[in-house]
DNA sequence: ATTGGCTGCCC
DNA sequence: ATTCTGC
DNA sequence: GCAGAATGGGCAGCCAAT
């Protein structure tokens, strides 16, 4: 198959709106691709290169297909960057860059392929050691010296996996079962148990509803988790989960898969990546306190302070979480157990669609909890909402997060984010910053500063410090009328950074305030949002560094 | 041998 | 991670 | 309410530059 004919696809794709009428588009795309494409295009138009089991990826980002455009059209580098900067898609700079390149410019005229695309990217994923960021340069140019313009637009995006087609997996999904056929929760239940959206779609083609029903769940083929929702509060998420539920402690770590085949033990992340090496300290506790041989279960890898027992902030436990080098050493000084919270399968049975409460009970049945190692995370079951926020405020005494409350009577849906589980979190205080900076979007945001470069003031109000940039909790009109207010306060701009004259505040929302290697101040907030924008404020009356320091003093007294 | 930019992935 | 938006 | 697309901080690993 031409690549030009996904391009095509991918074009028309981007034009339309209307969830439906993707779907019948894809949906006759697929059912006239050839056979042997049929898995890679579906990967391909739910934004994805490789399968989600498979870890691998290109390792080229926006700098690199930078250089990569730049030299592949004959451009500069600040060409690139300032065409970027204007149409908000490297993809699109490509395709503009391409229709100027000069016709002196050696041409490949041979048509691109889907499969060759394909190969392309294997190779590109598997380039290592010295020379390696050339070859992959040179790889990707090779790609774009094929490429019809258009065809360039999408191959930059897809390597970078912004395809912005209003398009993913479950489009596709949805698609697949339209295209053959077949029913759409059969291709929802192959997709979640194999996690390989390309060979669904090959078996729906090639095998029907039948070969889709063969595809099932086992031990070392990681799945994708099932998602929280949030909640405003513990007792909205009880009535959620139906008045009674579940409530458990919300631990601020990283979320991990445990495969057992009865011979070896893996541990895989959320993204499924596997993390077993660097936790050794888990596979040996599991491998001891597990009572079953094959199995797979679900919790949370938390980082201890062995000496009190209390949490560690997130930022310690990413020390150990993707470590290749130096485990035992730093393995002593930053244990991390184990807070197990579901069981997916246990000897050759699948628990997928068995109740929350009944994998419960199977956890606890197999395995034997073993402190500061292997434990099951904390339990309620309660419909009285007041039982529910004592252990929400119990829970956040202790230096946790907060809590989860889930429907015991819930099947568990891989990669689903839905009301089965809630999570409840704290707000915090907010801070008034000032605003010194800003960044150029992308996508959607294109010719709109996406996001904001947030400051407060030092102890004498005469200098400001950084404490991060804040892009999410603004609308679509916020975002406009920001860029335009902001346009008159720029004194300097370089790429696609900006800087501005501090005049303007905004009340900011954040969960946690970290210790920073990168902002001025030495602090920075996490998961910041706008909450509003203080016109009534002056940068005069923003916040300073003290309360920073203040609010940063309390979580710390939590671990 | 060390530093620093970039990338991908934890949240 | 959080948030907003079109369907 | 779902699905998609914007956006945040910080870490280790990898490779290139010094």
């Amino acid at each position: 198959m031409y690549y030009s004919s996904l391009a095509e696809a991918f074009e028309r794709l981007e034009r339309i709106s209307s969830r439906k009428a993707k779907i019948s588009l894809i949906a006759q795309f697929l059912r006239q691709c050839p056979e042997d494409v049929v898995d890679t295009v579906a990967l391909f138009l739910a934004n994805q290169v490789f399968p989600g089991w498979d870890p691998r990826d290109l390792g080229i980002g926006s700098k690199l297909m930078r250089k990569v455009i730049a030299t592949a059209t004959g451009s500069t580098d600040s060409e690139v960057t300032e065409l970027f900067k204007r149409l908000g898609d490297l993809g699109l700079t490509a395709e503009e860059l391409l229709k100027r390149r000069k016709t002196s410019t050696l041409l490949d005229s041979r048509p691109l392929m889907v499969g060759e695309v394909r190969e392309t990217f294997e190779k590109i994923a598997e380039v290592e050691g010295e020379g390696a960021v050339k070859r992959k340069m040179r790889l990707m140019m090779g790609l774009l010296a094929r490429a019809k313009p258009k065809e360039a637009r999408y191959l930059v995006r897809q390597a970078l996996s912004e395809l912005r087609t209003g398009v993913r997996e479950s489009t596709v999904e949805e698609a697949i079962a339209q295209a053959f056929g077949v029913s759409r929760k059969l291709v929802e239940r192959a997709h979640m148990l194999s996690n390989d959206l390309g060979l669904v779609a090959k078996v729906a083609m090639t095998k029907g509803e039948e070969g889709l029903r063969e595809i099932d769940l086992r031990p070392m083929r990681p799945i994708k988790p099932m998602l929280a929702q949030a909640a405003r509060n513990v007792k909205e998420a009880l009535a959620e989960v139906g008045g009674k539920g579940a409530v458990e402690i919300k631990l601020d770590g990283a979320r991990v898969q445990v495969h057992s085949d009865g011979e070896e033990v893996r541990v895989y992340t959320r993204r499924i990546e596997d993390v077993t090496h660097a936790l050794p300290d888990i596979v040996e506790a599991v491998k001891d306190c597990v009572d079953a041989d094959e199995f797979i279960l679900e919790g949370e890898a938390v980082a201890i302070n062995p000496e009190t027992g209390k949490p560690r902030p997130f930022q310690e436990l990413l020390h150990r979480i993707k470590r290749k080098y130096d485990i035992e050493e730093v393995r002593k000084e930053i244990p991390v157990e184990l807070h197990l919270f579901d069981c997916l399968y246990v000897d050759g049975e699948s628990l997928v669609d068995t109740p929350f409460r009944e994998r419960r009970r199977r956890l606890e049945e197999i395995v034997r909890e073993r402190e500061g190692e292997v434990m099951l995370v904390e339990q309620v079951i309660t419909d009285d909402p007041k039982e529910a926020a004592e252990m929400f405020h119990r829970a956040l005494e202790m230096g946790h997060e907060g809590v989860m409350v889930k429907d015991l009577d819930a099947n568990y849906t891989p990669g689903v984010r839905g009301k089965k589980m809630l999570k409840v979190k704290p707000v915090l205080e907010t801070l008034d910053c000032v605003v010194i900076g800003g960044i150029w979007g992308k996508g959607k945001r294109k010719g709109l500063i996406g996001s904001y470069l947030l400051a407060v003031w030092d102890e004498n109000k005469e200098n400001l410090l950084e404490v991060g940039k804040v892009g999410t909790g603004m609308d679509d009109e916020t975002l406009e009328r920001l860029t335009k207010m902001f346009e008159d306060l720029i004194v300097e701009e370089s790429g696609r950074e900006v800087r501005f004259k501090p005049e303007v505040v905004f009340e900011v929302e954040f969960e946690d305030i970290q210790k920073s290697p990168k902002y001025s101040s030495g602090f920075a907030l996490r998961f910041p949002r706008l909450v509003r924008v203080r016109d009534d404020l002056g940068p005069e009356d923003a916040d300073t560094i003290e309360k920073v320091r203040r609010i940063y003093e309390e979580v710390l007294q939590k671990h």
